[in-house]
RNA sequence: AGGCGCGUGGCUCAGUGGUAGAGCGCUUCCUUGACACGGAAGAGGUCGGUGGUUCAAUUCCACCCGCGCCUACCA
C-alpha cells in the first residue's frame, strides 16, 4: 500500500494525518513545545481571574501509581480548562520527603546489602537518602510529564528545601511560643520495629482472633479475691492498681482494700474510678497498667499512681519485669506468664475473644502503647477555627458528604504526637542544656535561653512528615517571607486529592492555613475515590496493578487520562478496567479518523469555521448540539463531575458528529449534485464542529487534540491557550433538532423494518410519509428527503398516504408506510404481533392511570397532560400497526 | 461498638418522585472511499428484601440481609 495516496489538492503534508494513529509519535513533542513556549506559567493580564492549585506532593519513595495518575489527571483537566477560559493558571509541582516511608525504603535497601543504618551513622544514612531522593524525584517528574501535567516546573518544591525547612522551623517556634506545642511524658503509639512513636492516624486497627484471660489477684480480707480480665497478661507486671466502679454493688466489698499483684507481689491499691470502669462489662474490676495503656495512664494521673515500664522500645521485657522475664519478647513473655499463672492456679478462665488491635501503617507490626517523652501539638485551639471555616462555607468539600466525616473527626480530635525517632526529616528545633532547660528557636542558639550555658544539644528526633506537609499551600510560595508569590497566589483555589488523606493532610492544612496565614488555604476540596480494579484494591500480590507508564506505553497518555476522568464518578471508588483503557484509545482513534476525513474536505482552501448564512437543516442541528455539548462540559466541570463532562464530549463527538452529521453530509461534500453553496456550508460547519470538539476535549486529551489542531488550523501548539468553546444561544435550534431527530428515527425504523423482514441492508424498501400527519415537521422532512433516501437506502420515498399492503407505523408523530416488494412471512407477522401485545400492555397501564380519579385529581396537570399525549401516541401507533396486520 | 457509603441488564458503573441509561461484553448482518480500535440492527433488568409515606417509589422514610470504608481506650 503506498502511504498517503494523494488526492488532488491534498499534497500539503502539514495538513495530513498518518493513516495509523500512533500516540507515541507526537506526545513528547507537544510536551516539550508547551514547556518551551512557557505555557504552564501563569500568564495573561493581571486583571483576569487566577486559578491556583498545589499538587499533593508525592512521596519520594519510588514511582507514581495509577492513583496518582487519577488525581493528577483531574487536576490537569481543571488547569487546562481554566487556562483556556482565560484564567491565570498556576499549578505548583513538588515532592514530599515522607520521613518514615522513605527511611524505610532505604533501610530495606541497606538490609539487602547486609548493612544496618547504625553502622552508616546518621550523616552517612541521610546522605544516602538524599541520593535516592534525587533519583526518585526525577522518575516522578518524568512520569508526570508523560501524563501531560501542565505543572509550572519553574516553581517545583521539595519539603526539605532550605526555604521550606525554614517555614517548618518558623511554624514550630511560633506554636511553641503560643503554648500550642509542648513536650511531655505520655503513652504514645510505638512501633517496636520502626523504633519510633507514630500518631493515632498511623495506627491501623484490625480485628484479630485472640483470647481473653481471667486472672485472680489476692485481696487480703476478701476470700474470693479480685478477678480481672485481660487480653494482654504480659502487661500485668506493670500493674500499679486495680479499679472498680464506685456504684457497683458487685465490687463494693473491695472498696478501700489492697490487692496483691501475682508473681511480683506488689501491693496494689483498689481505686474507684467511674471513667475507666464500665459496670456492665466483665467482672467490674480492671487492672491498671499506666505505662502500657493510654486509659490506664490517665487513670493513674487521676489517682496519683506510679507507672512501671515493663516492655521496652524493642518490645522486650525490661528489668522492671523481673529476672524471670527480662529480655523476653512480649509474646514469649505472655506465654511464660500464663504458664506461671496456671501453675499458681490463678488463671480462672481463658476464652476466645475477637478484638481490634493497632498495627503500624508502614510495617504492620503490632503497635505497643509506650510511655515516653515526646513532642505534641495541642490541637483543640487549631481545630475550632477549622471546623468553623467549613461550617461557614469558607472551605467546601466536593462531594459535600465529606464535610460530615470531617466534622466527626475534628470534633473528637486528640493532641498530635509530632516527634519521630527517625533520621530522615526536619530535626526538631529544640536544644537542651545540662541544667535541663529547653531552648526553642528559629536559628541555632549559641547559649541556653534560660541559664546561658553554652553547651547545648539539639533534640535528636525529627518531625512527623505531615507537620511540613500541612504548610505546603503557603510554604511553596516562600512563607513566612511576604513574597510576591505568596501575595499573588495564596490562598489557592482548589485542592484535589484522595479521601484517604482527609485527616492526615487536608484537615491539617486547613488548621495550619488558618492559624499561620489567617486564611483558609483553598476554598474547595475535591476528594476523589480510590482506584480499584475488578472491585479490588490494587496490590502487587494480586497482580492487578496498573502501572501508569506501562498503560501510557500501551494505550497512549490521552487514553489513560480520558479513561481515568470518565471513571471518576462521585463515589468512593474509581473502577478502572483494562477495557476502559482500550475503549478510550478507540475514542482517540475515532477522533483521529474523523479528523482525517474532515481534513480531506478542507482542501484546497482551509475553511475559517464561520458558518455562512444559508445553513441547511443538518448544519443547524449539529451546531445546536455542539453548543449544547459545550455548555454541558463546562457545567459538569463546574460540579467536578469529570465523568459526566467526559461523557458529554464523547457522545457528541462519536454519536452525533461522526455517526450523525458526517454521514448526513457526505453527499453534499463530495457528491456530484451538491451546489457550491451547500458544500461550503457543510465544510464550514464541519470545521467549526471539529475545531470546537478539539478544544472541548483538550483538557482530557491534550496531546492528540494539539496534534490534530495543528493540521486543522495550521497553528502550532496553540490549542492549549485557545478559548474554551461556550454555549451559544444563537446556535440553539430546537426546530432543527426535532426535525433531524425525526429523520434519524425514520432511518432507524427503516433499518429496523429490514430486520423484521429478514431483508439484507441493500434490499429496496419503499417509504411513504402521510402528509396529513406531523404537519410541523413535514416541510423539513421534504427538505431532508435526499438524505433520508441515502441513509435509509430507500428505493422510493413518497409523501402520500401509505399504499395498500404496506406496514404502517407512526415514527416521531409521522404516519408512515413501509414496504418490500414481497409478501410478509408468518415469522414477520408474529414479530409484529409481539410488538402489538407490548403496546397493548402499555396502553392498558396508561389508561388505567387516566381512569383513576385520584390521579386526575392530585397529580400535577403537566403530568396528566403528558400521560394523555403518550397514550394518544401509543394508540395512534397501535392502530397503524394493527391496520397492516389485519 | 459508632459513623458513612454501597447493593441498577453478563461485567464496570451513571441516574431520576411519573412506565430504566452508558461503556464494555453478547447475538445477527455489513470488508459502502475517515475509521473493523469501524458501521447497522438486536437480545438482556420484578433497579438487594420487607413494610410505610404518596394519585404515583428504582428514586423519600423505617427495618432487615449482604458488602465496603472510616472512626473507636470496653478491660
Amino acid at each position: 500500500m503506498p502511504e498517503g495516496t494523494t488526492k488532488p489538492g491534498a499534497s500539503d503534508a502539514s495538513r495530513r494525518l498518518e493513516k495509523t494513529f500512533d500516540p507515541a509519535s507526537f506526545e513528547q513533542k507537544w510536551y516539550r513545545s508547551w514547556e518551551a513556549e512557557r505555557r504552564f506559567e501563569p500568564s495573561g493580564p493581571a486583571s483576569s481571574p487566577r486559578f491556583v492549585m498545589v499538587i499533593p506532593p508525592p512521596n519520594v519513595t519510588g514511582r507514581l501509581h495509577i492513583g496518582h495518575a487519577l488525581g493528577r489527571t483531574l487536576e490537569d483537566v481543571l488547569a487546562r480548562w481554566n487556562r483556556m477560559r482565560g484564567h491565570r493558571v498556576l499549578w505548583v509541582p513538588g515532592t514530599d520527603h515522607a520521613g518514615i516511608a522513605t527511611q524505610m525504603v532505604i533501610e530495606r535497601q541497606l538490609a539487602s546489602e547486609g548493612i544496618d543504618r547504625r553502622t552508616l551513622g546518621r550523616e552517612g544514612f541521610v546522605a544516602r537518602v538524599w541520593a535516592w531522593k534525587r533519583e526518585a524525584k526525577d522518575t516522578i517528574q518524568t512520569q508526570m510529564k508523560r501524563l501531560g501535567c501542565s505543572l509550572d516546573w519553574s516553581r517545583e518544591r521539595f519539603t526539605l528545601d532550605p526555604d521550606l525547612s525554614r517555614a517548618v522551623r518558623h511554624a514550630f517556634v511560633q506554636l511553641y511560643r503560643e503554648g500550642l506545642i509542648y513536650r511531655g511524658r505520655y503513652v504514645v503509639n510505638w512501633c517496636p520495629r520502626c523504633g519510633t512513636a507514630v500518631s493515632d492516624l498511623e495506627v491501623v486497627h484490625k480485628e484479630v482472633d485472640g483470647k481473653i484471660y481471667q486472672i485472680r489477684y489476692d485481696v487480703p480480707g476478701v476470700r474470693s479475691g479480685a478477678v480481672v480480665a485481660t487480653t494482654r497478661p504480659e502487661t500485668m507486671l506493670g500493674d500499679t492498681a486495680l479499679a472498680i466502679h464506685p456504684e457497683d454493688p458487685r465490687t463494693a466489698k473491695l472498696r478501700g482494700k489492697t490487692a496483691v499483684l501475682p508473681i511480683v507481689g506488689r501491693e496494689l491499691p483498689i481505686v474507684e474510678d467511674p471513667i475507666l470502669v464500665d459496670r456492665a462489662f466483665g467482672t467490674g474490676i480492671v487492672k491498671v497498667t499506666p505505662a502500657h495503656d493510654a486509659n490506664d495512664f490517665s487513670t493513674a494521673e487521676r489517682h496519683n499512681l506510679p507507672a512501671v515500664v515493663v516492655i521496652g522500645p524493642d518490645a522486650r521485657m525490661t528489668k522492671e519485669a523481673g529476672a524471670d522475664f527480662a529480655g523476653l519478647d512480649r509474646f514469649e513473655a505472655r506465654k511464660a506468664i500464663l504458664e506461671r499463672l496456671a501453675s499458681e492456679n490463678r488463671l480462672v478462665a481463658t476464652e476466645d475473644h475477637r478484638y481490634a488491635l493497632g498495627h503500624c501503617q508502614r510495617c504492620d507490626t503490632i503497635i505497643e502503647p509506650y510511655l515516653s517523652t515526646q513532642w505534641f501539638v495541642k490541637i483543640q485551639p487549631l481545630a475550632d477555627p477549622a471546623i468553623q471555616a467549613v461550617q461557614q462555607g469558607a472551605v467546601r468539600f466536593v462531594p459535600e458528604s465529606w464535610a460530615k466525616t470531617y466534622f466527626a473527626w475534628m470534633e473528637n480530635i486528640h493532641d498530635w504526637c509530632i516527634s519521630r525517632q527517625l533520621w530522615w526529616g526536619h530535626r526538631i528545633p529544640a536544644f537542651y542544656c545540662e541544667n535541663g532547660h529547653i531552648t526553642v528557636s528559629e536559628e541555632d542558639p549559641k547559649a541556653c535561653a534560660t541559664c546561658g550555658l553554652g553547651r547545648l544539644e539539639q533534640d535528636p528526633d525529627v518531625l512527623d512528615t505531615w507537620f511540613s506537609s500541612q504548610l505546603w499551600p503557603f510554604s511553596v510560595f516562600g512563607w513566612p517571607e511576604e513574597t510576591t508569590d505568596l501575595k499573588v497566589f495564596y490562598p489557592t483555589d482548589v485542592l484535589v486529592t484522595g479521601y484517604d488523606i482527609l485527616f492526615f493532610w487536608v484537615a491539617r492544612m486547613i488548621m495550619a492555613g488558618l492559624h499561620f496565614t489567617g486564611k483558609a488555604p483553598f476554598h474547595t476540596v475535591h476528594l476523589h475515590g480510590l482506584v480499584r480494579v475488578g472491585g479490588e484494591k490494587m496490590s502487587k500480590t494480586k497482580g492487578n496493578v496498573i502501572d501508569p507508564i506501562e498503560a501510557i506505553d500501551e494505550f497512549g497518555a490521552d487514553a489513560v487520562r480520558f479513561a481515568l476522568a470518565a471513571a471518576a464518578s462521585s463515589g468512593p471508588t474509581v473502577s478502572l478496567e483494562k477495557q476502559r483503557l482500550s475503549g478510550s484509545r478507540a475514542f482517540a482513534t475515532k477522533l483521529w479518523n474523523a479528523s482525517r476525513f474532515a481534513l480531506g474536505q478542507f482542501d484546497p482552501e482551509r475553511p475559517d469555521g464561520t458558518p455562512p448564512r444559508d445553513l441547511e437543516l443538518p448544519d443547524r442541528w449539529i451546531l445546536s448540539r455542539l453548543s449544547y455539548a459545550a455548555g454541558e462540559v463546562a457545567r459538569q466541570l463546574e460540579l467536578f463531575r469529570f465523568d459526566e463532562a467526559a461523557q458529554a464530549i464523547y457522545s457528541f463527538l462519536w454519536h452525533e458528529l461522526c455517526d450523525g452529521y458526517i454521514e448526513m453530509v457526505k453527499p453534499r461534500l463530495s457528491g456530484p449534485g451538491a451546489s457550491t453553496e451547500s458544500r461550503e456550508a457543510a465544510r464550514q460547519t464541519l470545521y467549526r464542529c471539529l475545531a470546537d470538539s478539539l478544544a472541548l476535549l483538550h483538557p482530557f486529551m491534550p496531546f492528540v487534540t494539539e496534534e490534530i489542531w495543528e493540521k486543522v488550523t495550521g497553528q502550532v501548539g496553540t490549542l492549549i491557550v485557545t478559548a474554551f468553546p461556550r454555549q451559544r444561544p444563537e446556535w440553539s435550534d430546537p426546530g432543527a433538532e426535532r426535525s433531524v431527530e425525526a429523520l434519524r428515527a425514520l432511518v432507524t425504523r427503516v433499518r429496523n423494518y429490514r430486520g423484521e423482514r429478514s431483508a439484507s441492508p441493500t434490499e429496496p424498501v419503499e417509504l411513504s410519509i402521510d402528509p396529513a400527519s406531523a404537519p410541523e415537521i413535514l416541510s423539513d422532512l421534504r427538505n431532508l428527503s435526499a438524505i433520508l433516501v441515502h441513509l435509509a437506502r430507500l428505493s422510493d420515498l413518497r409523501f402520500e398516504a401509505p399504499l395498500e399492503g404496506a406496514t404502517r407505523d407512526v415514527v416521531a408523530g409521522a404516519a408512515v408506510g413501509l414496504s418490500l416488494p414481497r409478501p410478509a412471512s408468518s415469522a414477520d407477522r408474529s414479530r409484529a404481533e409481539k410488538t402489538l401485545s407490548e403496546l397493548d400492555r402499555e396502553i392498558e397501564t396508561l389508561s388505567a392511570k387516566l381512569r383513576n380519579p385520584s390521579f386526575l385529581d392530585r397529580a400535577p396537570a403537566p403530568v396528566v397532560e403528558k400521560t394523555r399525549r403518550r397514550l394518544a401516541e401509543l394508540e395512534q401507533r397501535r392502530s397503524a400497526l394493527s391496520g397492516a396486520t389485519a
